[in-house]
DNA sequence: TTAGCTTCTGTAATTAATTTTCAGAGTGAA
DNA sequence: TTCACTCTGAAAATTAATTACAGAAGCTAA
């Protein structure tokens, strides 16, 4: 139920909300901008506003129900905050995003914030190459 | 000598250039933004514009001399293009970054490229934590 | 060194993504 | 159901960065 986890987080449960909520768990690409969403809302039949679109999406992200990830070219796409963390691979041609998780390099960047003295919090790690599909 | 360098990536050499390439070389910070950069320059008593500024870092970046990295918040920073690859450590509070080399991180990117069909052309990792003197 | 073609530069306007303002509308605790 | 408080839409504002344009260098060749 949707409406628990906006009422979780502090947040009223209003029709924009809702449908945003509801786009993120149904996108086949789990990666969105505000623009993406706001495309989906509109093919919807839903009139909710592009500002509104990105006020939503930031409470989202001070909630942690979706992470924000700041793109090449100044601007950002949102995923939905389930499962484990994970890093990106993203395909320069035709801009898609696959996940994964390896335990190796999570592990060697917690050695290298310790022997700098970092207390870490956080990390990104994106690599950036021709997906196999888009290698022909 | 800078000129030659300029003359290399098919540059002209002029004014604007020869300041914009001195503050990278001789700041103590080597990730500058193009705001910074700028009042780099107005401290030295040069009267460039910012247009300017943002036009000569994207031609060094162009000419491979810069490169240019985007932080969250949707603003860029530049970095001169000497020594080796090298990946980043961002202190949190204070913005400092640092550098690092790994090759097993490296290593073990390529492998995961690998294994998902990628061609891997770039990548970039960001460690963000709290920096040793941010701790007190 | 000078002529002159080409490439720069500064100013101001423009773009693109995102945020904010403000007044009216909706939500939900009592 | 009331009512305070939060939310929303539309439009304006902001921020980072880019572009247009006309005048001002740089630099190759003579």
């Amino acid at each position: 139920m949707q409406s628990q986890d906006l009422r979780k987080a502090g947040l009223k449960v209003t029709l924009p909300r809702l449908k945003v909520l509801e786009i993120l768990e149904k996108a086949e690409q789990r990666h969105l901008s505000a623009e993406d969403v706001y495309k989906s809302l509109l093919d919807m039949g839903e009139e909710i506003g592009l500002a509104t679109v990105y006020r939503v999406l930031t409470q989202f992200e001070d909630a942690g129900l979706v992470s924000r990830l700041s793109m090449d070219g100044g601007h950002a796409i949102f995923e939905l905050e389930d499962g484990p963390h994970h890093d990106h691979l993203m395909c320069v041609r035709c801009n898609k995003i696959e996940e994964f998780v390896d335990e190796v390099i999570e592990e060697r960047q917690k050695q290298i914030a310790k022997e700098k003295g970092f207390e870490m919090t956080d990390h990104s790690l994106y690599i950036y190459g021709v997906c196999k599909s888009c290698q022909k």
